[in-house]
RNA sequence: GUGGGCGUAGCUCAGCUGGUAGAGCGCCGCGUUGUGGUCGCGGAUGUCGCGGGUUCAAGUCCCGUCGCUCACCCCA
């Protein structure tokens, strides 16, 4: 058979790359875990009535359908079963089938692939895991919720193998809200205000001028262009964003209630180390899809900019409704595969050797394998992984086989019960005995390192 | 979906106005008769993405196709 070619946006990653992913996933397990989020899994497949409810027709998402459809079965209906393109949609789903088995508010973190049909890039692909954390509440949520999704997610952050991010944060109200205050009407998502919040969400793209275009297109006049223009390009700490936003002279209720609201999130994340996790006011900030209500997340890495946005997310105010009950949520997702795979390519991140093995046992000769696997053993109960080695070759090609995937050390067993055990960077090789030798911590396991830092 | 670039050895790539395929790295062997790495010597490896066309002759030119890739759009 001829050699397959790769699946463009389909990733797959070697072993050693994998070990850096599997790192993250456990980091991200321990900090959900910590701040007393629950896991879920939800199903691959979603009925497409249910991942388009929210009228986002233009999404690229997979249906899924038997090869022999059966008679009378027509592909393109909404009862069709489709592959879910984020976690959120198939969780608002989920909570509305068990919210009678479910305690509110409740928290819940979901690492999980998603798909999504997309014209792959660096940074974009058609099967990557995203890593979410929500919390979703009946009736109402309280606001300091958001702060807490910001400041979980920056501590997950600060803790990954990852350069340092800046987490921007913007509130949907206080935009709409400034808006209104310069005169604007119609509907959030149709109309110009609508408009508005796309073309400011471009700012870093096109700049200023290019906004001003697009908001003259957009109709509107240009005190309205020039004040829409002077909020996008805000960028404050709890200290000054009050500050700044009055600066500006527009008034409105609604300006009030986000202004607040972001100030909340902004004062609340003040524990987080700086250095690793910037947390700004971006007031330029609106994020494409439409449920967002409130607070609003993006969240780029310094020097990867480029990339977009590694996690991202928002508060929505009525996103689950099951006819009797609303269940407003507030959440952040993190895209563990646009975050590392870049990384990994460019060789800023990666794991010190590509096997868990720490010792490979040679084998002197095919009579003497089961000695091997017995020294094996004995390494294995105390937690130390080692393999035996495949072919009683000469030691020499026994060596060379663990020093080809990194592993630290190779263990000989003499005819006359004695064993020794070498360090095949140094070349030291000392007595050993086997139900008691240890490697030093820092080989017991693969890490990752950061070549840079 | 729209537009650009690129498909040659395991990897990175060279290959001119057409003349029957190369380098570096890696791999294998030997020097080194059961302790690797360095060094030296030797060796193997290609449907030149696929299909068709032009030609005495195609990796090279033409057409088509598939794949990969970059940008737009959008997003993690």
């Amino acid at each position: 058979m001829a050699r397959p070619t790769p699946l463009s946006g389909f990733p797959e990653l070697l072993p050693s790359a994998r070990l850096v992913e599997q790192h993250v996933l456990d980091v991200l397990r321990e900090v959900f875990e910590l701040h007393g989020f629950s896991n879920i899994e939800t199903r691959a497949v979603e009925p497409l009535s249910v991942l388009l409810r929210k009228g986002e027709i233009d999404k690229e998402v997979y249906v899924v359908r038997r090869l022999q459809a059966e008679a009378g079965e027509e592909s393109g209906s909404s009862d069709d079963l489709a592959l879910h393109f984020d976690l959120t949609v198939p969780f608002a789903r989920y909570v509305t089938e068990n919210a009678g088995h479910l305690q509110f508010p409740f928290r819940r973190y979901q690492i999980q692939k998603v798909w999504r049909g997309e014209r792959p890039q660096e940074g974009r692909y058609r099967e990557f895991t995203q890593a979410d954390i929500d919390v979703v509440d009946r009736g109402t949520l309280a606001v300091h919720h958001d702060a807490d999704m910001a400041r979980v997610m920056g501590e997950a952050l600060a803790r990954l193998p990852l350069p340092g991010v800046t987490l921007q944060v913007n509130n949907r109200r206080l935009v709409e809200g400034f808006y209104r205050g310069l005169g604007l009407e119609g509907d959030v998502l149709t109309g110009s205000i609508g408009a508005t919040m796309r073309a400011v969400d471009k700012l870093d793209k096109v700049g200023a001028r290019g906004v001003a275009d697009l908001l003259a297109q957009a109709g509107l006049t240009q005190a309205q262009a020039d004040g829409a223009l002077a909020l996008a390009q805000v960028r404050a700490g709890a200290g000054d964003l009050v500050a700044s936003v009055r600066a500006l002279g527009v008034s409105h209720e609604l300006l009030d209630q986000g202004l607040e609201e972001l100030l909340a999130v902004l004062t609340a994340v003040d524990d987080l180390p700086a250095d690793r996790v910037a947390v700004v006011a971006d007031l330029s900030v609106a994020r494409g899809l439409d449920y967002y209500t409130g607070t609003v997340y993006e969240t780029r890495m310094r020097g990867w900019e480029s990339l977009g946005s590694i996690c991202s997310g928002g508060r929505y105010d009525a996103l689950a409704d099951d006819g009797r009950d609303v269940y407003p949520g507030v959440g952040i997702s993190l895209g563990v595969t646009r975050a590392i795979i870049p990384l990994l390519g460019k060789g800023a991140v990666r794991a010190s050797r590509p096997t868990p093995t720490v010792v490979v046992v040679a084998v002197a000769d095919e009579a003497h394998r089961r000695d091997a696997d017995r020294v094996a053993s004995a390494l294995r109960a105390r937690g130390v992984a080692a393999e035996v080695s495949p072919t009683a070759a000469k030691f020499g090609k026994q060596i060379r086989f663990a020093d080809r995937r990194g592993v630290p050390f190779v263990w000989f067993s003499q005819e006359d019960g004695s064993h020794e055990v070498k360090d095949i960077r140094s070349g030291e090789q000392v007595l050993a005995d086997p139900a008691s030798w240890l490697p030093p911590a820092a080989d017991l396991r693969p890490t990752v390192v950061l070549p840079e830092a």
